[in-house]
Parts: structure tokens; C-alpha cells; sequence
RNA sequence: GCUGUGAUGGUGUAGGGGUUAGCACGGCAGAUUGUGGUUCUGCCAGCCCGAGUUCGAUUCUCGGUCACGGCCCCA
């Protein structure tokens, strides 16, 4: 028996049908917030991701070359490839700002667990070609009306601004500019030192660049706030009370906060958090994520922000745009366990079909007479599944009830003979005989409904 | 990258160096030649792969594969 590939899944007809509910209930709410679906390759050129994430991507990659020895690989995001669209595809002469979405497939070569799989499920949306507090606020809250909207509960939204941190320290004289022989800015060491709390090394690295390593406590006073939108005003404390640091990041994503709880249902807790850096340097604004807590160390389900990667295709002026990847598999692992735990027997709101499926069961006759009428019932909306395997009639009854139909449609011997069909509901177990016509059928059909 | 646990019909499981490998759900057929969900009967279907130890391995050992956890990282 050969397997499966590693961390690869088989999706089942009741599990698609959930899955495929969840697309449309995200699509329908992109589409609402004005946002249309793109779609790009599966595989890429290599070049496209070490030029967004450097060469350390590769080993996470599945890269190969094809007959022409081309490097290639599959995609492990979709960010870039939508970047790279945006340029190839002549988009920068559309009115902006442009309003994408996306969902595919993606591939990254790691170890399998649970809601880590090599080949994953993405949702994501970009505005490009705007920037600011409202196109930030537009971003973020769509991604609250999506959670919202597919019923998960117990959910932190954690807003931050990579600009905060980043203005107090080059207010205080930090360079954010390479220096020789170093490879990365003191700003960005000292960014980490923020994030692992290690504040020996932060002041040490002040002491270093002629800063009064004093400055080590209320920066760490600032990057521990955490709290709903009360936390900003701590923070304008703390930065007015430094010498020569800019207001302009935190008034942003003050503004962009109160957009938010006007345009967006509110969040079941949503904190502002000023280390939620996302660890990426193309980073530079708003930055966001969401996090299950249930769902333990796989936990983030969202994450998004203002970025700085379309002067990498030759569209520095549409620098930046802002965005979100939703994980679409670990939002399902989510809403399953919380379906199991509340004993919720809808996974994803609109999995099941409430129009049902009707059983169509013509019974010791000739089928060929009675196929129109399928054919017309199906025209007229309704999910037909026909009996293939000549059943008799209590098999058939059977079979239908088995496989989840609401209604049944038997045409036997006699009723050919009295130009009759019977329906019945599987569901009340009521049953009449109505002309044999599609148009009696369905009218029957709906009457019982 | 480090590390832990596990693998028995389609699903969930019991067992265990020699067994007809047990049970439940499921599927198929019949009881029941025009009506389902209950019931009864019968049947279908399994020890992940490879090597080693052994008279004999599904059971023990090692390797592989896959899954699930804990760090690191990411989505």
C-alpha cells in the first residue's frame, strides 16, 4: 500500500464539504469588504522567495529544477508570489488602492504535527497601493469580521506597530543603518533584546553606540504594556518623557484602533501588544496576529501587518501595503475542537445543505421514462442522487436514509400506471402521491420542507 | 535543528513468542417481492514495511515509514 507523502492529507467528501463552506464564507466576507480573488502558480522560480526571505529559506523549501534545469519550487507563502503578480501583470496601472485575495495551497518542508502540515492551507488578503491608519484599520478589520463571521470563539487579536519601538530607539540616536561589518542595524539587535528580555544586553549596546544605558527601563517599561486600547496611554508617557522621540507611530495606530472597533464586531480580547514584530524586517507599520490559546503551541491563526516588499520588484512607490495570511487548516482545527467541546454538531456556519439531498428511486421499471424528470428536478435546483444499483425498495429506503437524504422520490410498477409518483419526507416520514411530473415533484418536495 | 510517545480490519479498540487474533461501529446479503432509522442471522475485512533473535515473531531487538507531543522557528 504506498502512502501518502509526509504531512500531506486526503480531504473526505463530509470534510470538503467543510472546507469548502469555510472558502466561501471567507470569500463572501473579502468580497464584501471589496476585495477580489486572484489566484497564482503552485510553483514558482526559487529566485521569488530568497529575494523576499534570503537563502536561509531553501532547506524549508520543496525546490527542484525542471528538464530545463530551471530552479523552481513550490510556494511556501503567497505573499510574494501576489507581489510578484502585481508587477507582472502590468497591475500598477489599475486605480488604487487594489484590493486582492487569495487561498491556495502552500508547501514548506517540516517536521508534521498537529496544524503543521507540508503542505497547508492559506487564506490572505493585500491592500496595495495605500498606506496609513484607516488602510491599516480596513486590513485588520476584515480579518475580525472573517473570525467573527465563521463562529470561532475564544480568540486574542494582539495589535502592535513595529514604528513605536523602532522611533523610540532612533530617537534616542540608534542607527537603523547597517554598519561595517555588522549584519544587521543596532535598532534591529536592539529589537531582539526587547523581544527575549534580555535588557544587559540592550544597555550594553547603548553604552555601546554613546547612549545613556538609562534608557534600558523605560523602554522595557514600554515593550511589557500589553492590554486593550487603555495601554496607549501609558505609552505616550513613557515617549514624551524620552528625549527626542517621536509621537507619530502611536498616534497612527491609535487612530487606526479607533477605526477598528467602528468598522469591526468586537474581538472576543484584542490587547495592544508592542513586540508583536512578526520577527520579519520587511515589516514596518501596524503589525497583527491572532492566536487560539487551545490550540497550544500551533497556536497563531492569523498574522498580517504593514509591509515594505513591492521596491523589490521595481514598485517602490507602492510601498507600503499591508496584509493577512489566514491559516485556513489551524482556524478549522479550532472550530473542531470547539465544535466537539460545545457539542455543536456544524463545524463551519453553512457546511450542511439545508435544501437537503433528494433520493430519486425508480423501482422495478423502466428507467429510461423517468430520467427527464431528474434531469428537470436537477435544473430546478435540486440535488438529485439517483438510484444506480436497482435496489428494491426497502434496500433503497435504506440507502437513502443512510446517505442523508431528506426526501425520497419512488416511481414503481403502479405508479407508472396511475401517472403518480410518491414523495417522501425521511425527515417527518410523510408521504404523498403527486402527479408524475417534475413540476408536482418539486412543488411537493417544497411544500413539505 | 533537538527530543519524547505511538502504529492491530474502512473507523475505534482487546490481546499477546505457538490463538480459528476477540469486540463494537461500518459495508454487503437475508429475515422482509411497494417504504428508512429499531431488531435478529450470516458474510466481508486487520497485526505499517524491512532486517535480526528464535524451532517458531503480529508480539522481542534494530532500522525505515507514518502519526502525535515538548523545545526552536514559522502559518
Amino acid at each position: 500500500m504506498v502512502q501518502r507523502p509526509r504531512g500531506t492529507r486526503d480531504f473526505t467528501p463530509k470534510v470538503m464539504a467543510r472546507r469548502l463552506a469555510f472558502e466561501q464564507l471567507l470569500e463572501e466576507r473579502a468580497r464584501r469588504h471589496g476585495f477580489s480573488r486572484i489566484q497564482t502558480p503552485i510553483f514558482e522560480s526559487l529566485d521569488l522567495f530568497t529575494a523576499k526571505s534570503g537563502p536561509g529559506i531553501i532547506s524549508q523549501l520543496y525546490a527542484f529544477e525542471d528538464k530545463s534545469e530551471r530552479p523552481l519550487t513550490l510556494r511556501p507563502e503567497l505573499t510574494a508570489p501576489v507581489m510578484r503578480m502585481i508587477a507582472e501583470e502590468g497591475m500598477q496601472m489599475l486605480q488604487k488602492p487594489l484590493r486582492l485575495s487569495y487561498y491556495g495551497q502552500c508547501y514548506r518542508y517540516e517536521e508534521s504535527k498537529k496544524g503543521r502540515y507540508r503542505e497547508f492551507f492559506q487564506y490572505g488578503v493585500e491592500l496595495i497601493g495605500e498606506s496609513g491608519p484607516l488602510a491599516e484599520a480596513e486590513v485588520i478589520a476584515l480579518a475580525i469580521d472573517m473570525l467573527d463571521a465563521c463562529g470561532l470563539e475564544n480568540w486574542e487579536v494582539r495589535i502592535g506597530h513595529v514604528g513605536i519601538l523602532k522611533d523610540a530607539l532612533t530617537g534616542l540616536g540608534l542607527s537603523a543603518e547597517i554598519p561595517e561589518g555588522a549584519n544587521e542595524p543596532p535598532v534591529a539587535s536592539a529589537m531582539r533584546f526587547l523581544d527575549k528580555g534580555d535588557d544587559a544586553g540592550l544597555a550594553k549596546l547603548f553604552t555601546d553606540n554613546g547612549i545613556n544605558p538609562d534608557n534600558t527601563a523605560p523602554l522595557r517599561a514600554l515593550a511589557d504594556l500589553e492590554g486593550g486600547v487603555e495601554t496607549l496611554g501609558p505609552a505616550r508617557d513613557i515617549l514624551t518623557s524620552l528625549e527626542g522621540v517621536s509621537l507619530e507611530a502611536l498616534d497612527d495606530l491609535q487612530t487606526t484602533l479607533e477605526a477598528v472597533a467602528a468598522l469591526a464586531p468586537t474581538p472576543p480580547s484584542l490587547a495592544v501588544d508592542l513586540t508583536v514584530a512578526r520577527g520579519l524586517d520587511y515589516y514596518t507599520g501596524m503589525v497583527f496576529e491572532v492566536k487560539v490559546p487551545e490550540l497550544g503551541g500551533e497556536g497563531q491563526v492569523l498574522g498580517g501587518g504593514s509591509y515594505k516588499l513591492l521596491h523589490l520588484f521595481g514598485l517602490p512607490d507602492l510601498d507600503p501595503s499591508c496584509g493577512f495570511g489566514l491559516g485556513f487548516d489551524r482556524v478549522l482545527l479550532a472550530l473542531e475542537a470547539q465544535a466537539e467541546a460545545s457539542g455543536r454538531s456544524e463545524v463551519v456556519p453553512g457546511e450542511t445543505d439545508p435544501k437537503g439531498l433528494v433520493a430519486f428511486i425508480p423501482f422495478g421499471i423502466d428507467v429510461s421514462g423517468v430520467l427527464p424528470i431528474v434531469a428537470s428536478l436537477r435544473n430546478a435546483g435540486e440535488r438529485i442522487e439517483l438510484e444506480l444499483r436497482g435496489r428494491k425498495i426497502a434496500k433503497a429506503m435504506k440507502w437513502a436514509n443512510s446517505i442523508g437524504c431528506q426526501f425520497t422520490v419512488v416511481i414503481g410498477p403502479r405508479d407508472l400506471e396511475n401517472g403518480q409518483a410518491m414523495v417522501k419526507s425521511l425527515v417527518s416520514g410523510e408521504q404523498q402521491a403527486v402527479e408524475l411530473n417534475a413540476d408536482a415533484i418539486a412543488a411537493a418536495i417544497q411544500a413539505m420542507r
